[in-house]
DNA sequence: CGTTTGTTCGGTCGTACGTACGACCTATTT
DNA sequence: AAATAGGTCGTACGTACGACCGAACAAACG
């Protein structure tokens, strides 16, 4: 029998109560059960689309990552020359911050998470290299460091790029004030100002 | 009646056991009846000594917490100058992830929970203002920055750096090889490079 | 001595959990 | 019309959880 599409595919509508859920109260906060009667659904159907609590939970870091990096390689193709891209990813995560600290959320806790349970460490740990990648293609490749950093690879680079960020955004959404924290986001772009080739 | 210290104090036991639990499989993943058989101590002691679960892991934080400032203060207060000491915050960071990866697992799991808990949000960004307050006494003070970071206030490129070494330990964390990858932290030693005044 | 106060313990309560199962219903296929 | 397959649901199982209680014990003190 062909897999209907009568009005909203229901495991779409799981998916989405699944977001929802975690990003609001945590991946040790949040059962099956309060994804089933948040969604409208039975319980037994969780389990009918995804096999099980992991099996949800790997979906829904899947597409936690895809939205990740589709949202930021679009900012950061919509900028020209290095020096652009950098600041086109310095304001993301700004954005990311101020705009989304949903899925800043999400993110945070689910690299934690992986600390503990292996099918999701695979899965971070891919994101993390993603990032790395993209940060290595559109600011790193075809420019001339300043000369202090001569001798690093490029995924170093990179690796502390994504992580400045990442933990300069862990600081400012755990801090009070998030409004005089942003400058130093800033700093990415004084650090690694790129000399155009 | 005068508390007494027989042999051990229980509520030490206690804690040092909810401490290894914790840093061995992640506060999701831990009930207060693990930690009670683990310490071999009854169910019922813990809400004695420590009223509930959150108490307890309070207590954990704070243990957690005292272990990482008076560590990092030993270590840079063990080097003179801000270049020497910089050097040796780039290396406790190194120790962090290779010898006591356990202890780096608490603070990424208790930051992450720090989310959804409010008592404990408070702790950890305390422990990050402390931690960025130390950074400020000891590499930037008396320090003058390379030119390009002129009208950052020290308190930002404190953050940014103690940002970075804490996301760069994340990434290195999860990620497989743990020995290319220290090549970041030594970054920071590049990028604010101090000159001495 | 007995009383009081601090400590330890086993046990239980109510609830929540993830998972499994069987009964339907509906639409397609034979 | 009968059979089959996809989908939905309610419910129940077994286990685990945090919290709580009352009985026992220990030590200080009158």
């Amino acid at each position: 029998m062909r897999t209907k599409k009568t009005i909203v595919n229901p495991s779409r509508k799981i998916l989405s109560t699944a977001i929802a859920c975690l990003s609001e109260k945590g991946y040790a906060n949040v059962s099956m059960r309060d994804i089933a009667s948040e969604s409208g659904v039975a319980l037994s159907q969780l389990t009918y689309y995804f096999k099980n609590k992991e099996g949800l939970f790997t979906e829904v870091i899947h597409e936690m990552m895809a939205q990740y990096l589709q949202e930021m390689e679009d900012t950061m193709k919509s900028a020209v020359g290095a020096k652009a891209k950098t600041a086109s990813l310095i304001s993301y995560f700004k954005d990311l911050v101020k705009e989304k600290p949903k899925l800043l959320r999400l993110f945070i806790d689910f690299t934690a998470q992986s600390l503990w349970v292996p099918s999701f460490r695979e899965q971070v740990d891919h994101l993390f290299c993603r990032l790395t990648e993209m940060i290595e293609e559109n600011i790193l490749k075809d420019t001339e460091m300043s000369a202090n950093l001569d001798g690093y690879s490029s995924a170093s680079i990179a690796r502390y790029i994504l992580g400045a960020l990442y933990g300069t955004s862990i600081q400012i959404m755990l801090g009070s004030d998030k409004t005089s924290a942003f400058e130093s986001f800033q700093l990415t772009d004084s650090l690694f100002a790129a000399r155009e080739l």
